[in-house]
DNA sequence: GCGGGATAGTTTTTT
DNA sequence: ACTATCCCGC
């Protein structure tokens, strides 16, 4: 990021903590941290030094935001205001969290490992709940529920409940509680208005009685993690004031993510000493369907009167007309606080724009642009296709297999979201502790051991009837003759089994356990009977999952790691192109990024816009700026005019997005492959073997339109395709009416894809159609011929 | 209890 | 078009 980064006082950090804490190394780190102010710039050195009060940064893309936070920790701590298990820092991943205390160590050395305080706020929310867990009806050693789980336990709050599953599925339960959740309501908060709207105005009653059994099984899901404490602290006022003594300073990161129940987590904390830092951009809040709230941000300075507001505004990422495409762009948006981003670099680059026939095409010309970077020597690390849905990255996969570039998907399944390791974990916490019902009822008949539903049916009424764990109803059930012989026998060997894996659990390492259980379970055997691709893949994860057990003390702590942190780091360091969706490249900067999708639709989302009408569209537009801003010196804008849309080829129209980009920044470039498909047509053989194919009557229509057309949003005079000029004052698919309308409403016309139709509508260059077979569309002018 | 055909649902995602 | 999940017949 910024060319300082490599701190000038680390040395002086570089302290054994107990050195540190004398006053004469306080002095010196504190005449080293003014040396280390001096480098940073005048916004940024207030948002550190402004140590007392509530401060909020509104740091912009690439203004220095994790700089800004780092420092001001070392800052905090250099300054003798606070030890570093006084100040709590918290960040929404684990990725980020990490990253932070890094960075903390790199600049006050070994001493950072003391900021105990430093997580994700459900790490930190675990922590605090572990301490006072008997207050809110949990033991010390509850575990996280993953979203199979809840999902398993909510079917059977229905079932309880007699609801028709059916009619009203849990998925949707599930979220229903969550935003419930988000929103740090418990069951007794929720609005009376709300609490209907599941089945028949059950819905508060089934989250009420899902919390029950959350209890009874001495678990908690992710939601809880936070709403626990607002209810700890609320109902413990003594217990919240011990904490409030506790964190001095209180940093946090990406403040435009908070949602409503972590808002109201970090208000009880910061209420009495009010050291409260938050850093965040209203432009870069692109969560807000997951239920963070934009508000925080606008209320910070009502919640604490007098606060300090830093803008960042100087972007040390990216160039000239990048930064400029993607502040006019943001521009748009009315619900914002407003900032204006600028930078001292160099102007750069022109942000490109590529039209293409269908997404094929579109992934095509990425995969050859990629080609050319990588024989220039760009670094693929530095390259990133960011996507609006990951339904697009298939395509571009295909692509770049082909290619033969190598890359890596950003996102999907978690690590530990992933079937076999939640399968494997199950297994442990069964031979951890014979209470937990739900892992048990997740291994039971994994792998196949004759015990389905029918059995499991038995053992959950017995157990309801008795009150005992799933477990112990199996051990008594067995003694009887209820069950058949078949699953009898199965149950009894099973139960054997966890009783001597429990008994081996005393006294061998965790991972030695881990490796026989899957073994002596016949879980990995399982997986080596199937022999498809991905099982050899599982079985690598599962040898990974034993291997990493071994870096800790013990099954607790693994047993929480793996609920918390754990993820996947699979071809990390190596020189590969990432590919992920827009949301996920959030904090991530490339020296190219490609940005494919830019139609009306699939950009702004369709879903976003029916769903949340305005504010949809402006989330959509802070992801578009969201987009932008990952690129550093090379941003690549393309749209396709026809796209299959689950399954269906759908006409499309480029995204409003790019109306919205100021003109001189923007290059528009030709498709290079109808040149390439122009230029087979002087080879012969090259020729003939593409002469009729759909491509090649493309590449004709295309042609045929640009002649007689000079509407084209296409420029007209490259030959190459690439270096195009800049059509000034032209941008594509404009919808006022300033060019020519070349059709006429009632006119016939002929479109590649849907054939034959009439014209029904003209908007600038798109045309509405009525298409004699596929009905009515919007279509880009340019693809349609007119009709003799 | 299991495997194969019907069927529904397909934005974004962390913890 | 693709998939994950469900349901029924064996």
């Amino acid at each position: 990021m910024n060319k300082n980064d490599s701190s000038p006082f680390s040395d002086d950090f570089g302290l054994p903590a107990a050195k540190h804490n004398s006053l004469s190394a306080r002095a010196r780190a504190s005449v080293s941290v003014q040396g280390y102010l001096t480098d940073l710039n005048e916004e940024q050195r207030r948002a550190v030094e402004t140590l007392d009060g509530p401060v909020l940064v509104l740091a912009g893309a690439g203004t220095g935001k994790t700089r800004v936070l780092t420092t001001r920790i070392a800052h905090v701590i250099a300054s003798g205001k606070a030890r570093p298990f006084e100040i709590l820092s918290v960040t929404f991943t684990n990725k980020a969290a990490r990253e932070m205390k890094e960075r903390v160590a790199g600049l006050i050395g070994p001493v950072a490992e003391g900021m105990q305080w430093l997580g994700t706020f459900h790490a930190i929310g675990t922590k605090i709940l572990r301490r006072h867990a008997e207050l809110v009806g949990l033991r010390s050693d509850f575990t996280i529920l993953g979203v199979d789980d809840q999902l398993r336990l909510m079917k059977q709050v229905i079932e309880a409940e007699r609801i028709d599953e059916k009619r009203w599925p849990a998925r949707q339960l599930a979220s229903i509680i969550d935003s419930w959740k988000n929103r740090g309501l418990t069951p007794a908060q929720v609005p009376p208005g709300e609490a209907g709207i599941f089945a028949q105005g059950k819905g508060a009653k089934l989250y009420e009685a899902y919390q029950e059994r959350l209890k009874t099984l001495n678990a908690a899901d992710f939601g809880d993690l936070l709403l626990e404490c607002l209810r700890l602290w609320r109902e413990n006022p003594d217990v919240l004031a011990q904490y409030q003594e506790r964190f001095r300073y209180i940093l946090v990161d990406e403040y435009q993510d908070t949602n409503v129940a972590q808002y109201l987590w970090l208000r009880l904390l910061a209420q009495t000493r009010k050291n409260i830092c938050c850093v965040g951009d209203d432009d870069q809040s692109i969560y807000g369907w997951r239920g963070a709230e934009v508000d925080n941000i606008l209320r910070f300075e009502h919640d604490f009167p007098g606060a300090t507001v830093v803008r960042l505004e100087r972007n040390y990422r990216s160039t000239g007309y990048i930064l400029s495409a993607a502040s006019h762009l943001i521009a748009q948006n009315q619900s914002r606080l407003g900032k204006t981003l600028r930078t001292e670099e160099e102007d750069g680059e022109k942000v490109t724009l590529t039209g293409a026939w269908d997404s094929e095409e579109e992934a095509r010309l990425i995969g050859e642009e990629i080609e050319v970077l990588q024989n220039r020597k760009h670094a693929l690390s530095e390259i990133a296709v960011l996507v609006r849905v990951s339904a697009q990255m298939r395509e571009i996969e295909d692509r770049l297999v082909t290619l033969g570039v190598p890359y890596r998907v950003i996102g999907g399944p978690r690590f530990y979201e992933r079937a076999e390791i939640r399968d494997a974990l199950a297994y442990l916490r069964c031979t951890n502790s014979f209470y937990d019902d739900l892992a048990f009822e997740r291994i039971v008949n994994v792998p196949k051991r004759g015990l389905g539903d029918a059995t499991i049916q038995m053992l959950h009424n017995y157990a309801r009837s008795t009150g005992v764990p799933l477990m112990e109803a199996a051990r008594q059930m067995i003694e009887t003759d209820e069950l058949r012989p078949k699953p009898r026998q199965s149950l009894r060997d099973l139960l054997t089994s966890f009783s001597r894996w429990a008994k081996m659990a005393e006294t061998m390492p965790q991972s030695e356990v881990a490796q026989t259980v899957l073994e002596e379970s016949g879980y990995t055997e399982m997986w080596q009977k199937e022999r498809t691709a991905d099982a050899a893949g599982r079985l690598e994860n599962l040898k990974e999952f034993v291997r990493s057990m071994e870096e800790f003390p013990d099954m607790q702590s693994f047993l929480e790691h793996v609920s918390l942190v754990m993820e996947a780091n699979e071809g990390e360091g190596e020189d590969r192109v990432s590919l992920m969706t827009l949301h996920a490249a959030k904090g991530l900067e490339f020296d190219t990024v490609f940005l494919p999708g830019w139609e009306e639709g699939l950009f702004p989302n369709q879903r976003a816009l029916d769903e949340s009408g305005r504010a949809g569209l402006e989330e959509e537009r802070r992801l578009a700026h969201v987009g932008l801003t990952r690129a550093k010196r090379r941003a690549k804008i393309y749209f396709a005019s026809n796209r299959r849309i689950h399954g269906l080829w759908n006409s499309t129209v480029p995204s409003r997005f790019i109306d919205e980009l100021p003109e001189g920044s923007v290059e528009v470039l030709d498709a290079p492959a109808h040149y390439s498909h122009q230029s087979r047509f002087d080879n012969a053989p090259a020729f003939s073997s593409s002469y009729g194919t759909p491509g090649w009557q493309r590449a004709q229509a295309y042609n045929n339109k640009k002649s007689d057309n000079h509407q084209s949003y296409r420029s007209q005079n490259s030959s190459t395709g690439r270096g195009a000029p800049i059509i000034e004052g032209k941008v594509i698919a404009r919808s006022d009416n300033s060019g020519d309308a070349s059709f006429a409403i009632g006119e016939r016309t002929f479109h590649m894809k849907f054939g034959p139709g009439t014209v029904a509508g003209v908007d600038g260059n798109k045309i509405t159609v009525d298409f004699d077979k596929a009905g009515r569309k919007m279509v880009l002018e340019s693809f349609l011929q007119k009709n003799a």
